[in-house]
RNA sequence: GGGGCCGUAGCUCAAUUGGUUAGAGUACCGGACUGUCGAUCCGGUGGUUGCGGGUUCGAAUCCCGUCGGCCUCGCCA
């Protein structure tokens, strides 16, 4: 008599004392079977817990030899009688009051032997994970991972649903943006020699669908981009995208809080207070060094450019002749920061491109606070105002930055977090949200001379700022706005400019020519030429979203079948050749590799 | 493309820093055991030390190259 695995009574686990006497059928996979040479045991697992099945011989002797042949994950179905386990109450397990004493069993399916454990807490190497990931997925904490990674799916679709947004789904087999990130290309066969691109975004649409007037669109979305890989990044990776017609800034900001709010209630069950604290790109460069700052900790750099501005030191001095800074952080780290740690920060900062960590300590002399180490004997006359204005206490370290402001801010955020981890400030259960407005619209770079935007072409200018465009306009802000999580960006988005005559004023800023404005974004310009209503929208980065929520160490481990870092498959060996054949069809022939 | 770390039994790791026959746990195979829950106990199979070259009386260990994995800089509007 076959079991009925198709009718399961219950989930592994789900059992409880108050079902003690039920009859019921559960099937799952064999998380460890325990012989006892009479009694045996096995812990019956799915991806809702484990339940022990007892197999007595005395009661029920055929299941109780078939029970003995079995393997970690092998598949069964048993069905039996729950009984409470008495003195053997194991508390370690949610169902560990009761156990089934098994009455009858089916084996639907046998394991080889596995490449590796799946019921322990062994971490395989990561490409044998990638390579049987069917098994990697099945531990508990993959399961977890993808569930909650559901679940923020499913609150963001319920939430844009209830919210009047419609999904509307946007090509894959896409045109080549010319700016960008390097695209996937997919060669036509219709059209030999003529490639489509995959999508780096639907940014273009999605605007495009604002004109065409659907007011609300938002669509969880594959993005694509063909660049190196780090822990943060994969070729392949999701967005939550929207856009709205007719809205300012804030009101993209509101909806999108609420989700952010909806997010965290349905994924985690925390309460995110709104609104969430606003600061400006200025004012997080200033304090944080950086424009995603993590607002869980202090150590919040300090400007002394007027207090050194008079000092000998050449080190500072020569930042500030050529028009640099001088700022610091100021870290009570007292025993953890050793002259070893110190050393090793100094070469990090090396590490990044910077030319070193001046810094000291500060000491209780005679006649009040000292310079003790490190730079100390360059600026002791220093000593007593700078302790002043930064707020140092004997025993803490200073550590300096000189050079031109981008540059110290670069190397004082890396400083900030490094120190933030070895000084143990980071508070790993707090969720500090926070937007980051009014950026520059345009970055000037030095290298090619020419202005760039900081976000994308289409981001709308402050209307305060319009004027700024013809006189100053590295002074001019823009409407876009990031949502920062714990220092990670997690979403970008900004209002469009929806007016001919201000795109074609930026596209001049940026050196895009009429000709080549009109090869690139003809489509885009076009739409713009018959009534574009005000618009903006948003990106969410949903593996980034998974990844901290979960905090995960890498986007691999929210993704259920990630590529590694040199964008291989190890489960499907993708990328491979494919034959002559398909080469045939698609007029293409592939170069051979050089030699080296 | 650059820098760093890693690669030893199916898996996770060790090997006194160049020295005898490369070990342990686990998995697997055989045996014992009626209350375990990382079961226990006894026995066993299992190794091209990623691969190729070099140095040496002797290499898992040192050197060069190469392949793969991870981290990172560049790159990612």
């Amino acid at each position: 008599m076959a079991i009925p695995y198709n009718r399961r009574t219950h989930r592994c686990g789900e059992l409880r004392a108050a079902d003690i006497g039920r009859e019921v059928v559960l099937a799952g996979w064999v998380n460890r079977a325990r012989d006892h040479g009479g009694i045996t045991f096995v812990d019956l697992r799915d991806h809702t817990g484990i339940t022990q099945l007892r197999f007595d011989p005395a009661s029920a002797a055929g299941p109780h030899d078939t029970a003995r042949t079995l393997h970690n994950e092998d598949v069964i179905a048993a069905t039996g009688k729950v009984v409470g386990r008495g003195e053997w109450v194991n508390p370690k397990l949610p169902t560990g009051e009761i156990e089934v004493q098994v009455s009858a069993v089916d084996v639907l399916s046998r394991s080889d032997p596995l490449p590796f454990q799946v019921n322990d807490d062994f971490e395989a190497g990561e490409d044998l994970c990638l390579r049987y990931r069917f098994l990697h997925l099945r531990r508990p904490e993959m399961q977890a991972r993808l569930r909650l990674r559901h679940a923020i799916a499913a609150a963001i679709r319920a939430y844009f649903h209830e919210h009047g947004f419609i999904d509307v789904e946007t090509p894959f087999l896409t045109k080549s943006t010319p700016e960008g990130a390097r695209d996937y290309l997919v060669p036509s066969r219709v059209r030999p020699g003529t490639f489509y691109a995959l999508p780096q975004s639907p940014q273009i649409f999605k605007q495009l669908l604002m004109i065409a007037g659907y007011d609300r669109y938002a669509q969880i979305v594959r993005c694509f981009r063909d660049e190196d890989l780090r822990a943060d990044r994969q070729p392949e990776f999701t967005q939550l995208d929207m856009e709205m017609a007719f809205v300012q800034r804030e009101d993209v900001m509101n909806v999108v809080e609420g989700c952010v709010q909806r997010i965290f209630k349905e994924a985690l069950g925390i309460d995110i207070p709104l609104p969430l604290p606003r600061m400006t790109e200025h004012e997080a460069m200033n304090r944080f060094g950086i424009d995603r700052p993590d607002t869980r900790f202090g150590l919040e750099l300090q400007d002394v450019t007027e207090l050194v501005r008079g000092t000998e030191f050449s080190v500072f001095r020569e930042a500030i002749d050529k028009g640099g800074v001088v700022k610091c952080i100021v870290a009570s780290g007292g025993d953890l920061l050793t002259r070893k740690v110190t050393d090793g920060l100094g070469d990090e900062i090396l590490g990044i491109g910077g030319a070193g960590l001046p810094l000291t300590k500060v000491a209780q002399g005679a006649g009040g606070l000292e310079f003790a180490t490190g730079i100390a004997k360059h600026i002791q006359p220093l000593a007593a105002q700078l302790c002043a204005q930064v707020g140092a206490k004997a025993g803490d370290t200073i550590f300096f930055m000189p050079g031109a402001l981008a540059d110290v801010c670069k190397y004082l955020a890396h400083l900030r977090g490094r120190l933030g981890s070895i000084m143990k400030l980071v508070p790993e259960d707090k969720w500090n949200l926070l937007w980051v407005i009014d950026f520059p619209l345009l970055v000037w770079d030095e290298t090619e001379k020419r202005w760039f935007s900081t976000h994308h072409p289409f981001t709308a200018p402050l209307d305060e700022d319009i004027p700024l465009l013809d006189t100053d306009p590295g002074k001019v802000r823009d409407k876009a706005y990031d949502l920062v999580l714990n220092g990670t960006e997690m979403a970008g988005g900004s209002i469009r400019i929806h007016q001919q005559a201000v795109q074609k004023k930026i596209f001049g800023l940026l050196g895009i020519g009429e000709q080549e404005a009109k090869e690139k974004f003809e489509f885009l310009l076009d739409a713009l030429r018959f009534g574009a209503p005000p618009h903006g929208g948003i990106a969410f980065g949903l593996d980034r979203w998974a990844m901290m929520l979960s905090k995960s160490e890498s986007l691999r481990e929210v993704i259920a079948f990630p590529k590694t870092q040199r964008a291989v498959c190890p489960l499907t060996n993708a990328p491979s050749p494919v034959s002559q054949a398909q080469l045939d069809e698609l007029f293409l022939s592939v170069k051979p590799l050089p030699k080296k």
